[in-house]
RNA sequence: GCCUCCUUAGCUCAGUGGUAGAGCAGCUCACUCGUAAUGAGCAGGUCGUGGGUUCAACUCCCAUGGGAGGCUCCA
């Protein structure tokens, strides 16, 4: 007998031999439909597995990502029978479950091509497969064995992967004829795939190695039930209705054209205007912040690239450099604002006393991003980061995290990012060699994040070696509306810069000291947070923030004048109001201007003009009712009083 | 950059080896309207660009521009 102790502590005594499955069998068959891998004495095995001598089990159900992991790494097992079946001699290289589904990188062979008219075939294979419930079986082998197995079979991707295994730790799964080289866990057999989609294809690099073959890799997603499908497919089209790109057109906020350059982004009258809003608005905070202001040109002579290093690291990948009439006169689109936010700091002589300075610049920056790189707003050419250096004395750095945390909260609260995590990026504590700086002061940053983050409540993981060469980082990630993550945030020590241009200031010991530096930005850039902005908000931005706050509907052209009226009124005070003068109807204007995600619809017509009021009307809400222009005023500088304070 | 796919009117998309269609948007006219699409008419495209095959190419082939998804979340 073994004794096998749960969770709750609760423990049962067992028959040697007996497997997860059967002992949640032996608790209730319905948890054991439920439950998916087992973790036992902490490590994660198959549910058949069998369970030697005493030990701990937990299940894990759906919801836990384990469960999710064993689900979908058989699924991608499933699909590869799937796709061996349908393409004889096919070549597998990886096939892992993600976050969202697995996928499966495959070789089809020479001048054989998977395209996506092949996904609903071998979805209905895969259905096929999994309705023969085929046990899925575990087994050990030796390096040789498995060598042997695969070079027969002539799969040459899994031979190279077995080459990197040690001896003694590699294991087989096999489900109907289909074997794979697997960790594992998966599931005891492939009853519980139900649902099953074959998303998409995509090309991949064997390895993420660029040199090497190009594989083509199968995404897909399955489910224990099909209304978790449903869901799913249903998240994907929301998804693809807030598509920033598509808000941004219909919304004529922002633009590209070809002719322009690929990656360049066009803002349009809206767009700007809100992105300048944007701007205004930061600029005030961050001067109440004890910020200063800069600005400095989108070009600079090559030196200065040579002297921060950016030249060495990305010169070849960037721009290339501006020659100009005089002989050996070398510019370069600026890629980034740092260089001269230095020299700035090198104009005047520093004293202690003077510390932190905080200097911020809404900078335009040039990045020769790979063309296969750019989308849509998220990834362009030219952008504008809010960007902001610190200079400060090590010991003032603690308090300095601490002011960009509770910036980076005050910001994310007021765009409405209400669920945020940050994640401390440290270096990696066995390759010193990696970093520039010296310990004492790399020991100084990271104790300075920690606490800071720590004393400001954030929620933090801590990723060891993220660190960048010249400094500890914390980035922020938001989670928008509909539960995917975005990085916006991020603070930076650097011990590079301040090194390379020599800054300095004089110490209470009159001696000069190397200030610390600190590259932060809260928004990132202005069009990677409108992008992110846009896709959550789907478009219905803040009333602060929003183009246009109210429109005007007259029920008739009659009333034309009265609108006229009503939106001179408004607009004074600085409520900004359209008319739709349109010979439409009331109907057809509303759902016009609804789905331009105007904030307030006001309608008007005889009864309203009489009364000097008008009918309000909120987006997505309906009738509000008759007010005044005054109380409608009101309502709308309460509500951006709500958003912003002011 | 590389892989797969896409590229037809401002937008969303049909379409066929015999030189183009719809809806919406736009314009004009009528209606002057009460909370998510009034009706009629008009106009709009050398089918991304350049080659080739063909009696004939929007359609087939090649090149090129642009777009989409992706390019280790590791057997």
């Amino acid at each position: 007998m073994i004794r096998i102790t749960f969770p709750d502590g609760s423990v049962r005594e067992y028959n040697q031999g007996i497997n997860s499955h059967e002992i949640a069998m032996s608790i209730s068959p319905g948890l054991a439909a439920d439950i998916y891998a087992a973790t036992v004495n902490g490590e994660l095995r198959d549910l058949s597995q069998p369970v030697e001598g005493n030990a701990t089990v937990r299940f894990h159900k759906w919801d836990d990502a384990e469960a999710k992991h064993a689900f979908w790494h058989s699924s991608a097992h499933l699909m590869a029978e799937a796709l061996e079946a349908l393409y004889p001699g096919i070549k597998f290289g990886i096939g892992p479950a993600i976050e969202n589904g697995f996928y499966y990188d495959v070789d089809p062979g020479e001048g054989r091509v998977i395209t996506d008219a092949d996904l609903p075939l071998i979805e209905e294979k895969m259905k096929e497969l999994a309705a023969r419930k085929s046990p899925i079986i575990r087994s050990e082998v030796s390096k040789k064995d498995a060598m042997d197995l695969f070079t027969a079979k002539g799969d040459e991707y899994k031979t190279e992967l077995i080459s990197d295994l040690e001896d003694g730790t590699i294991t087989l799964y096999r489900q109907g004829n289909f074997t794979d080289l697997c960790r594992g866990p998966h599931l005891p057999d492939t009853s519980s795939i139900k649902a099953i989609k074959v998303l998409s294809l995509a090309g991949a690099y064997w390895r993420g190695d660029e040199k090497r073959k190009m594989m083509t890799r199968i995404y897909g997603i399955t489910f224990p039930k099909q209304k978790m499908l449903d869901e799913y497919m249903a998240m994907l089209e929301e998804a693809r209705k807030r598509d920033h790109r598509r808000i941004g057109r219909e919304l004529e906020l922002f633009a590209f054209s070809p002719k322009v350059g690929m990656g360049l982004p066009l803002w349009l009258p809206k767009g700007a205007d809100m992105k300048q809003r944007l701007i205004d608005f930061m600029t005030k905070v961050l001067k109440e912040r004890g910020y200063t202001m800069v600005s400095t040109p989108h070009i600079g002579n090559v030196d200065l690239y040579k002297t921060s290093g950016h030249y060495e690291k990305y010169g070849a990948d960037s721009f290339r450099p501006i020659t100009t009439p005089q002989e050996g006169e070398v510019f370069m689109l600026k890629p980034m604002n740092c260089p001269h936010h230095c020299e700035i700091f090198n104009v005047t002589p520093h004293s202690y006393r003077e510390l932190p300075v905080r200097m911020a610049e809404f900078g335009t920056v040039y990045r020769y991003e790979q063309s296969g790189e750019l989308h849509g707003l998220t990834r362009v050419r030219s952008f504008t980061q809010d960007d902001a250096h610190h200079f400060c004395a090590p010991e003032q750095l603690k308090e300095e995290f601490k002011s960009i945390i509770d910036l980076v909260q005050y910001i994310f609260k007021i765009a409405g990012f209400n669920e945020f995590t940050a994640q401390i990026s440290l270096r990696d504590p066995n390759n010193h060699e990696k970093y520039i700086g010296t310990d004492e002061n790399w020991e100084k940053a990271e104790k300075a994040i920690i606490e800071a983050s720590g004393e400001k409540n954030l929620i933090t993981t801590i990723a060891v070696g993220e660190a960048a060469f010249y400094g500890p980082k914390l980035d922020f990630m938001v989670r928008d509306a509909i539960g995917r993550k975005w990085q916006l945030g991020t603070i930076q020590v650097d011990y590079n810069l301040p090194e390379r241009f020599g800054l300095e200031y004089t110490g209470s010991d009159n001696q000069k000291h190397q200030p610390v530096m600190i590259h932060r930005a809260i928004f990132g850039s202005m069009e990677r947070f409108v992008a992110v902005l846009i896709e959550n908000t789907a478009g219905r931005f803040p009333i602060w923030l929003t183009p246009d706050q109210a429109v005007i509907l007259p029920i008739s052209e009659k009333f034309n004048d009265y609108a006229k009226t009503v939106s001179n009124f408004l607009n004074n005070y600085d409520i900004r109001t359209l008319i739709d003068e349109r010979n439409e109807k009331i109907g057809k204007k509303i759902r016009d201007n609804e789905l331009k995600r105007i904030p307030y619809l006001l309608v008007i017509g005889e009864k309203e003009e009489l009364a000097g009021t008008v009918s309000v009307r909120k987006q997505g809400e309906g009738d509000r009712g008759v007010m005044k222009p005054e109380e409608f005023m009101s309502l709308v500088k309460e509500e951006i009083k709500k958003e912003i304070g002011i």
